[in-house]
This record gives C-alpha cells, structure tokens and sequence, in this order.
DNA sequence: AACGCTGCTGCCAGAATCTGACAGTAGGGT
DNA sequence: ACCCTACTGTCAGATTCTGGCAGCAGCGTT
C-alpha cells in the first residue's frame, strides 16, 4: 500500500471514532509503527486537515471529509461552481456559508487562468430568495442529520397556530420556498412543513425510532400513491 | 519537491500546451529524466487524468482539471451536493449532465456511510423547470468560453423577430428562465436575450475583440447606471 | 522503403525517502 | 506520584524512487 492511499485510510478511520483515539490504537489499526503515525498525522495536517491531538487524550477529527485527487472536465467545474453559487444565494446562512467557503477552497487550489476564469465567469444565478424565515434551518438541517424528534409551532394557510412534534428527514428547496419533510407525531402521517411558516424551533435530544433511508422511501411510497388517487 | 507536488505541476503544464507535447520536452521542464516522466504519465492515468500520448506526436491532456486533495467540512459537501443537484436539474442538457457526472465522481469516492447519507438525502431540489427552449445552451456556453460571435434568430415579446450578431459574455440563470448577456453588434448596446426566445442559433469562429471580463466588467456599470436613473 | 521521432516497457544499480525502534520532553487525568 | 498520552530527535535498515540503457512498435517525412 502506498503511503498515499495510507493516509486516506487514516483519515476515514478517524471519521469512525466520535471520541479521542490513541496514536497506539490508530497505528496498530493501519499495521504501522508509532512514529510513523505521528509522522502521518504531521503530514495531514500539513494539507489541511483539521485533526487535533491532546496529550493525555488522543486524537480527534473534526467532522469533514477529505476528496481525494479528483479529475473534472471544464463543465463538471462549472457546473459545480454554479450550484455552489446558487446555494450561497439561499437564505440558509449555514448552508449559503458553506458553499461560500466550499468555492473558496475550490478557487484557492484552481490554476491561474481557470480561476480568473471562474471570477468574472460568464455563469450567472439570478437574485436573492426575498422570502424571510425566522427560523434557522441549520438547526433543522442537523435534526435530520442526527435523526432527532423537533418541536415547532406552525401557522398553517389559514393562519391558525398549531404545537408540532415531527421526525424531520428531508429538506426541499423549491424555486421560492423551503419545505420541511418529516413523519408528524400528532397527526400520525407524512406532513410537509414551509420553513417560512415555522416559529420557535425547540431540537431535542431524543432520536426518533426509525431510520431517515427508511422514512424517505416511505414517504415516496406516499406520494406515488396520493399521486394516483389525488382526492383520496 | 514530492513526487505528488510533481504529478500536479505536471498536469499544469500540459494544460499550458494545446498542441501535443513530447515527453523529452516536459521531462526537460520539469527537470526529471524521460524515464520518470513516463512513470508519472502512467501514475497519472492510473488516477484518472484524461492523458494522450501517441507515438510520433506527443501527450495532449483533453481539457479538464485535477483537484487536488481538499478537506471539506460536511456542511461544504452538502452544499456542493445540493447545488450540482440543482444544475442537474436544469434544462441545459451538457450543463446538467456535467454536473451528474461531477456528482457520480464525488459519490464514488465518499466514504460508505456518507455516501449513504447523500444517496437518500435530506436536501431535495424542486421540479425540473418546465419551460422549453429550443436551442443547446452548451453551444452557447462555448461561444460564451472560447469569446466568439454568435447568430441567432430572436423573437421579442412582441412577437416580432429579428436576425441578431452578437458578441456574448454571460449566462444567467433566473428561477424559471435564462438569459444570455451580450454585446449586441447590431444594436451597439448591451442586451439580454431570454433564451427560449432565441432560435436558429449559428455559432462562428470569429473571435470578438474584446476580453470576455472586460465586457462583463462594463456590463456591470451600465446595470448600476441604469438603476440609478431608471427611465433614462 | 528507410529514417527519425515518439510512446512505451523491462531491467538494474545508486539515490532518495520512508520506516521502525529507542530515548527523551511535556502536558493531562486519576 | 503515577500512568497515559502527544510530540521531537536520531539513526540504521527497508522500501521506494530515479536515471540510464536497451529494445519494440507506431507515426510522419523523405
């Protein structure tokens, strides 16, 4: 095994642990000598990848992920450069940040001439979403990550505030609205939610008792059904 | 220097070149022997890279870019995620086929359980625009990329048509149509030209005199000018 | 047909790098 | 005080990389 490919693994067995790891446990994980992991973990570290080390304790990735050397065509780059911008212009700051972020590092790393290229590009996305939500749907965003129950108070069409309790598992952005897919507790049956109507978002700790891949396709299931029989 | 800092400038200078390139040459500029250049030829065509090399002529890579290894945060490859599904669903068939492709790239080397997590993710973009245009925007991209003039048959919101020669710089994309800016030859002025409205597109290879920047620089003032004074 | 240029592969010895082991310093937790 | 841990320096042996050489095959020109 070369030590590139090395180092790859290294990162993806630090993605496994949640908590701290030793240096002794990763090396003999990787069949590899003390000295060299330090050696290794130098290196990555070297390129950027955000690993901390405390004596006493071990070492900790912070969540991310590494894309290894990768071979795109003009048009998968922009097309990857105009998506990027699209979601930076939507009103989830988390989100519209990261893709910021995501098109700084791609356009730090790109050559010269390309990168010009991608600054007065010639790929335009319209204007800003004007539609405020007052909630924050990072916060939705890592309920349906961590599969977690969220509470909410919904004002639906006609104005009436309701309490909610749901099992989040998807988010839709449509051309001027964002829904909120998930299972409702009370109502027991798949509801959708627009974010701009949602208040006083309340994450908890308990994680709902299915899985998210589950409830997607459930919820497809669904749809194709309500599809064929659309006043049933 | 490393040998993967190597692979990387290697990559840069055959960008550089558009004519086919002997290995003896880029042996001498990268300061390596020819035998060592063959290695990393082969090394980078083991990874992917789209490398030709014939015998009598030379290596020419087919345009495209290496991204080197990046870190991104799982925020950042949702957004990227999310926005090249977004392009994908685009009616620009080259433009959304690149980025299925992008993301088909990105997917087959995630690790199992983020691949997982995107397979049936929780970040869902709206329908597919229904508006049908009847020219390839890709043949406009490239006239837009290569900076050359470009007929067409334009049919205003009268209804009245006009034959138009243009010189064009960008591509807008708004929630239901797009729009191309240019310089319009014809008219001497600035124009958009919403694209399901053009026909009959006739691309040449006359190069326009202008930097594409530069226009889309100028175009950028006169939209302020015009904001300014609204019914100059 | 012959020649030169080129891509491409196998081989091998020397150069460069990587690796493992050991020793030692410093910080954190119990 | 003790153990576990991160981290650094050093050095010899293992591993990989590199350059030179020889040889085969495809392409274009003469």
């Amino acid at each position: 095994m070369s030590r590139s490919e090395r180092l790859l693994d290294l990162i993806q067995i630090l993605r496994r642990y949640r908590r701290p790891v030793s240096g002794r446990t990763l090396a003999g994980e990787m069949g590899v000598s003390i000295r060299t992991l330090y050696r290794d973990i130098a290196t990555l570290q070297g390129q950027g990848a955000p690993i901390e080390g405390e004596a006493g304790l071990g070492y900790v990735l912070k969540p991310g992920f590494m894309l290894p050397p990768l071979m795109f065509t003009d048009e998968e780059i922009e097309a990857i450069v105009l998506g990027s911008r699209w979601v930076a212009r939507q009103p989830d700051t988390r989100l519209s940040e990261a893709a910021t972020d995501a098109l700084a590092k791609i356009a730090a790393v790109l050559p010269e001439d390309l990168r010009e290229d991608l600054d007065a590009t010639a790929l335009l996305v319209g204007p800003r979403s004007e539609l405020v939500e007052n909630i924050d749907l990072g916060t939705v965003r890592q309920a349906i990550r961590n599969e977690r129950k969220l509470g909410f108070l919904y004002r639906d069409a006609g104005g009436a505030a309701s309490e909610r309790l749901v099992w989040p598992f998807a988010l839709g952005f449509f051309d001027k609205v964002r829904v909120v897919a998930a299972w409702c507790e009370t109502r027991q049956a798949f509801r959708h939610f627009r974010a701009d109507r949602m208040s006083d978002l309340n994450p908890t700790d308990i994680r709902y008792p299915r899985r998210r891949q589950v409830l997607l396709k459930e919820w497809r299931v669904t749809l194709d059904a309500q599809r064929r029989q659309p006043d049933a």
